[in-house]
DNA sequence: CTGTAAGCGAGACGGTACGTCCTGTCTTATC
DNA sequence: GATAAGACAGGACGTACCGTCTCGCTTACAG
């Protein structure tokens, strides 16, 4: 018996199931990378995989959900959780890895344009978020609460609205603005101003909720 | 002679470009409120504005362009630029402002397809980019530095990182943890959070520019 | 379960190739006759037999290919083959048939169309001279040939000459000099100039391999 | 005053009619001597004129018009009569000379598509009789009669049939059954049988009317 | 060890949209 | 005042994918 592995198959009889899926994510995530999102078609991909249309319909409803697992199939996603001590170095880290990935390789090209079809595509934003940016997220937030148990951080600061203006900075500039900056220098500017604050002069009592007297 | 205007039309000769231009730019608008990014078709448009699909094409290369023309032929975008003298009501009005677009309008769901769309349409990223983001963004920035002027702000800090700090805190609910909240006391939270900072105990000698002695 | 033939379809996927090529061939056929080759068009084709352009195409190269051979599917062609022994008989037989195909029907006046067409269309050319002219040419060598051997004509000339002769000279009233005549006295005509020649004076004894005196 | 030919024009204004008709006319027969019919088009014929759509349109009624007289007007049409005395002779050269053309000639491939245009084209078929075709036509009919007057025609024959059996033999190798030969070998033949007829047999002495005895 | 049925590929189909080409009509500005 | 330049609607073209459906094969599992 020769090996039936191999993309040009030959027969067409019934595979096992979870070498079908394989070979589709695969040859999915091969195809992203290579062509982006604009030349990603389940037609391709198919074909690519020696795989029939109908098969792959059968586990991804949507072209964006087969983009997404091929995504990660082929990415490998290592979510390491440094922890130094400092929270400030902590998070500069978790964020520069993001933007090195963001910046520096095809996969951030392709995870960009695959944030940009979710608005589109609910099946594709619904995985996004539970499989991707909510993970991710955690990892942040638990960064952020062990500082706060240390006493690093406020207690009394939301920890998601912390992601939303970190993480949230650099997506901005990824999908909204345009890429060019995105560099170190602009992801320690960011923590810095998060931690300390952008006001000047010494703050009152009660910053936590009102403004400082003296300004009208 | 009769009025040459109105949607149905007689000859089959010319009319005056700018009328057609504006007429296919009204139907792209409608159509794109209407239906989304997903429904929105060249033809349709052009079948809308009873026009033709070569004259569309002729000055709006991209789907997405047209869309995003279309788009603000509708939306009347006000840009009116508050200044009550205190940074933080400042900031806080324009950004909720801008969360009232997107959480309760039908044109803040739009935008949000127009933003996804732009990650892979180059022609509409530069459009958005130039003709959207910028022109906002510069009216935060003149907030910012106004602010500074009056010693509001530390003179030390990049406006426009501030400006991915608490727009792009907002975006990125919006476009990748999904819409749920984007409360106003989400807004409350995050200016606040950018004004004083996250961070506990005394503030040192020398915090980027000092913070206070005495935080709470 | 329900016969799943007739025009109006209900799902989408795929019919009997067979039943989608008849009915797409009918189709043409029928507005070939309705319409001629001018307002034949393969669109209206697609939409006559609820096929889709792509299906058309994708069998028909050309609007002339297709159009050939819709015209083969409704117009029924008879190839009978008359044998009366007499050469002249057959031969004009066979002529005024074809004749009255072209002078009389609604086929005549497609047909002439239709070669017309193939002047430009190399694809329709081709299907026109090996699946028309050809078959159609053969049998009329067919009984000149069997008068050569019966001795009712001289065996040294060319019968693909004749059918030109004859045959060209029915076309050339059609296509170029425009249609009027084409009686039945032209066909009589015609084949008896060919028969017994032009030519005045004494025949010699053997007109059936020279060439007359006085011609160099 | 600069001199208003030339085929880029830069002005808009008025040109003498004569003028603006012969440089549509030279354009269009440069146009299909060098495209074809099938790349023939008004647009590319008033391109090459730096003429305007709107007047070629005012003058030639459609594409088949135009092309016609743009033909003539490129292709020098010589029509010489050639008179040796001997019908045999005279009607082969005239029929040669016409051979070589459509052989020969991008001309002849030209005039072909013309003809297969006129099929379609009521303009041009009209065009193409009265004005090629007919006249044409006449020369060989005065040679014929000529002979006839000389005797070495039978007196009757229709001079017009004959035209249709040897004129009409070449076109239908041209038209119908494809090109390749179209010979002088293919011409000395259908003139001698023509001339001679293509029976056996001692010819009676009144062919003109009746079968030969003796042939069933 | 064999029969059966589940699962699969191949591939055609209707449909929607695309971008292009050409036509005939109409307007405007020019000469 | 005839003209070119140019823009417009309409209609057809050929292409690309999509999602659906029917075949016929093959392999995996059940008996």
């Amino acid at each position: 018996m020769s090996s039936p592995s191999a993309r040009g198959r030959r027969g067409r009889g019934r595979r096992a199931a979870d070498q079908v899926r394989q070979e589709i994510l695969q040859a999915a995530g091969d195809l992203l990378l290579e062509s982006g999102m604009a030349g990603f078609t389940v037609e391709k991909v198919a074909a690519l995989a020696g795989a029939s249309r109908v098969t792959v319909h059968k586990w991804w409803p949507s072209k964006g959900a087969l983009a997404f697992d091929g995504y990660f199939t082929v990415v490998a996603s290592t979510l390491d959780d440094p922890d130094t001590g400092d929270v400030a170095t902590d998070l500069t880290t978790q964020l520069r890895a993001f933007v090195h990935l963001m910046r520096d390789t095809r996969a951030g090209l392709v995870l960009r344009e695959l944030i940009g079809h979710a608005q589109i595509d609910p099946e594709l934003s619904t995985a996004l978020r539970e499989r991707y940016a909510l993970p991710r997220a955690q990892r942040f937030i638990d960064t952020l609460e062990r500082a706060k148990r240390k006493g690093q951080l406020r207690a009394d600061v939301n920890s998601e609205d912390i992601v939303c203006q970190l993480w949230g900075a650099c997506y901005f500039q990824l999908l909204v603005t345009g890429r060019p900056p995105l560099t170190d220098e602009f992801v320690t500017s960011i923590v810095r101003n998060m931690l300390v604050g952008i006001r000047t002069g010494p703050p009152t009592a009660d910053d936590a909720g009102r403004r400082p007297a003296g300004v009208s």
